[in-house]
DNA sequence: GTCTATAGCTTGATAGAC
DNA sequence: GTCTATCAAGCTATAGAC
């Protein structure tokens, strides 16, 4: 599904478009990206998107051309975003991993601290962006194709960051270990509702505070516990 | 989403059907399962559906009534037969916890093993359906509420397991490591080809020998590592 | 750039013959 | 139980006026 190549931007080099168009343009790629996160590719109409926007219905295909075309921007806007703020992150934390030196768990935390950064700053956008990426993440067939299309290059990056400190680790475990990260990270990010449900209502899916002071102690013990030494796990 | 109530079997208590109509029954929800897993809900017709068993699309309406009415039977078929097998599997493991006594480990072991020994038994009915789960899990709105309504008895037993092994865990803890350990467990089954796409084609979403031998340990050491004690974490 | 109008299909669902 | 036939509604996409 999608075909915008690798990270280049679909449209990209077009002439200047004036500012009313730009606006207009971003407003069909919100609407679309908070109707799609909720129901998913097939589940939302171009007319109901542009309803919402406010917009005519043939002003989507004029400025995206396909309903493809207009998921595939939605999902390219702010995946460019997400990984200049992690490739970042993950380059500073390697210049400088601060007192103790490079630890597991300090690079789990360079890896989804621009994440809960950014939840944490708010913006429905966001969050509606993150709703659609645990969808497409769960997506079997195309999913797992789409997003390593969009996001490889920034997890070879973990890996290779990763494979410093711990330096016993065999590809396998390392794979393993991550595709565990990226679904328990993204179904947080996701916000079903779940934890509403088995709480009774106590505790809340958009607690950005809960998850950071968990989500990365829980990981980086994960792959500690995989990726140093056999049976029984050895804790250095 | 879907509207048949707790765990009563949706269209249960109809008079004895033929063999033949049971079988077109069965027909009917092998397909629907396999194209609502690889699509979703919306991303299907019913008119594939019918087509894929090879029956008229009639008569999907004739035994399901409505399109969702066939997605929760999909859902329900199985999700009674998980349920059964995870309980009974937590049952005999605080039964007869072996030769260490009860561990962290083991009540996740238990929890998970049934998964993975349906998994490993093979069979593309639980393979579709266990990306469906993936799928639900990770829907923002219903997704949380759906997968609450079938399968919340199972996690609250599972959780009064662990706060046995887990005496001093606070009750947010508990339940965010728990959707930690959904996140990663339903994407790892779900096969999404994330993991051939990183490794090269050198490893399989289906290697379920490969999830056996590290989800389970993974998901432990998460548990402990916000469970007990805090920051820095110990390890007993 | 924006809108109207419409082409050309497909959809979920049902009525009724067999 | 199964199939044919059909309906009303909604869909993506486009052509062309402004």
């Amino acid at each position: 599904m999608g075909n915008s190549a690798g990270l280049s931007a679909p449209g990209a080099g077009r002439e200047p478009r004036s500012e009313k168009a730009e606006e207009t343009r971003e407003r069909i790629l919100d609407a679309a990206e908070k109707l799609f996160a909720r129901h998913g590719f097939y589940g939302v109409t171009v007319r109901q998107i542009t309803r919402d926007a406010g917009v005519d219905v043939a002003l989507a295909h004029y400025y995206f051309g396909t309903k493809m075309g207009l998921f595939d921007a939605v999902f390219f806007r702010r995946a460019e975003i997400l990984n200049r703020e992690r490739i970042a992150s993950l380059n500073r934390y390697e210049g400088n991993p601060g007192a103790g030196g490079p630890s597991v768990e300090g690079v789990i935390e360079a890896f989804v601290g621009p994440m809960l950064d950014i939840w944490a700053a708010g913006g429905n956008g966001w969050s509606n962006y993150f709703a659609l990426l645990a969808q497409v993440n769960n997506t079997p067939d195309w999913g797992g194709e789409t997003m390593a299309r969009y996001f490889d290059p920034v997890i070879h990056r973990l890996l290779d960051v990763l494979r410093t400190v711990l330096p016993g680790a065999t590809e396998e475990d390392l794979l393993w270990c991550y595709q565990f990260l990226s679904g328990a990270m993204l179904l947080a990010f996701a916000q079903t509702g779940r934890i509403e449900k088995l709480s009774d209502g106590r505790m809340k899916s958009s607690d950005v505070a809960a998850v950071r002071a968990r989500m990365p102690r829980y990981i980086a013990a994960g792959f500690r516990a995989i990726c140093v030494g056999n049976s029984p796990p050895l804790y250095p």
